[in-house]
This record gives structure tokens, sequence and C-alpha cells, in this order.
DNA sequence: ATGACTCCATTTTGGAGA
């Protein structure tokens, strides 16, 4: 079972982004981030012509989120954050697919930093850290896949950068990654290759992806249930040099069930 | 370097992303 999450910067005028990319790779199930479309701007069509059923919280310009699942429609349980300071932003869904439950989060960016769009940040972040907990306490199998706007450590992102203090970076974004972490999540991608690159992001801006000069943000944490049962985890990095490509990559891991 | 890319809406500038 294969699950991805994929920041895809506009799902509409990046369809042919997305269906490359799905016809390739046959990911079982997607979370999708940066929708930037109406909940009845959504391509459910051209997804379900191309085997996958889908549920998705949409917001016209900004946000919003989407579950995919090839060969069936994913089993909706949520499209809100319990707790989330602000209703109208679309950045949490949850679903069930072939019993495992499936949270799809794009985390506020937060910048600039500091600012209310940090303490929203930091403010969302704990909301999810406690809505987090409860799936701990549940016992069943979870995936918590999308951006989280966190580069956790300093081997997360290309070496002499120049992001400072950005929000991505600040010591309260990694240290509240870190306290979900603790809470018994494991870390898919990091978990599967401990050291060395794995960027899921490059800016348009400056050639940063001609020059491989990316950031890991995008991550899917698996509950205890899943741990053994994870067996691969990778970037496909192809996708960001396609012709009008996010400026993410597909994350992905591999369960054996 | 409130630079550069990319897209969109409150459109022909500016906001957001990270």
């Amino acid at each position: 079972m294969k699950i991805a999450t994929f920041n895809i910067n506009n799902v509409v005028s990046r369809l042919a982004v997305l269906t490359a990319w799905l016809e390739a790779e046959q990911p079982d199930v997607v979370c999708l981030q940066e929708l930037k479309a109406d909940q009845g701007a959504f391509p459910l069509a051209a997804l379900e012509a191309l085997g996958y059923g889908a549920v998705w919280k949409g917001q016209r310009t900004w946000n919003g989120v989407a579950i995919l699942a090839r060969g069936m429609t994913p089993v909706l349980t949520r499209t809100a954050l319990p707790g989330d300071p602000d209703k109208a932003q679309a950045r949490y869904i949850e679903a069930a697919v072939n019993g495992v439950l499936v949270g799809g989060l794009y985390l506020p960016n937060g910048n600039p930093a500091p600012g209310p769009k940090f303490d929203y940040k930091l403010v969302w972040f704990e909301a999810f850290n406690a809505h987090a907990q409860t799936l701990l306490d549940a016992k069943v199998p979870v995936v918590l896949a999308g951006d989280y706007n966190v580069v956790p450590t300093e081997a997360d992102l290309y070496p002499n950068h120049s992001y400072g203090d950005n929000a991505l970076l600040r010591p309260e974004s990694r240290a509240a990654f870190q306290r979900l972490l603790d809470q018994g999540w494991t870390d898919g991608l990091r978990a599967i290759h401990p050291t060395g690159p794995l960027w899921t992001f490059w800016s348009y801006l400056r050639f940063r992806w001609p020059k491989d000069k990316g950031l890991r943000i995008d991550h899917l944490l698996v509950s205890p249930q899943l741990t053994d049962a994870l067996v691969d985890a990778g970037v496909d990095r192809w996708v960001r040099d396609l012709d009008g490509a996010s400026d993410h990559a597909p994350a992905w891991i591999t369960l054996d069930r």
C-alpha cells in the first residue's frame, strides 16, 4: 500500500502534472494540499477517469485539501481540525482507506515571523498535536501526511542557506514537530533514509530546482500500529521537473498491508 | 536586496507562497 502526499499548488491549473504522476506511480492513497479551488471546481471526473475516488475540502484562492484512493472512495471522517482557530481555512481532512485512518494536512506557513501569521501557525500546530494524541489513544493504524511547513533539522535543507529565522525553521516550529514525534509517531521518510537529502520542495526563485537546493517540509508520520509495516519511502523527484510543475514533489511511503 | 517565480483575484498591481 503506497501512501503519498503532494502539495499540488493549484489542482486545476496543474491537473496535467497530477495526472502524469498518478498514471506513472499508481499510488494507492494520495493526500493533496493547496488545491486553491472552490469545492465545486475540484476535478473529480478527471480523477475518476484515472480510477481514483476522492474526498476533498475546497477553498477559493488558498489552501484546500483532498484525499484520493485508487479504486474506491475514501470514507470521510473529518473536514476540519478540531480546535482550528480559523474555520474558514481548509487545512485538514481525514478519511479511512482499507483499514488505515489517513489525516491530510496543510499546516500554516507562518511567515513572516514573528507576527500574527506565525502565531496562527503555532496555535494550529498545538491543536493538531492534540488531535494527533487522540488518534494515538485510539490505538488504530494512522498515517498523518501533508505539508507541515517545518524543516525538522539542519539536515533537511541545503547547506549554506539564507533562510535565517524563517517560520519553517524557527525553534518554535521545530519544537512543535519534535513534540509530535515524541508522542510516538514515526517519520516515515527518515526511518527508511536516516541520512542524506530528502528534499520535497524547491523554490521557483533563483534556479533552486536546477541547483537542487531544496527543503524537506512534506512528511508522512505513521502510528505505532504501522511502524513494523513500513517497508519503503521516497520522493518522486521527476515530478518537479515537469512543465508547469508544482514547487513541491510527491513524497511517499509503502506499507506492507 | 521587501529582489527573483507562479498564479490568481479584491486584475493590469499586489498578495501569498516558503
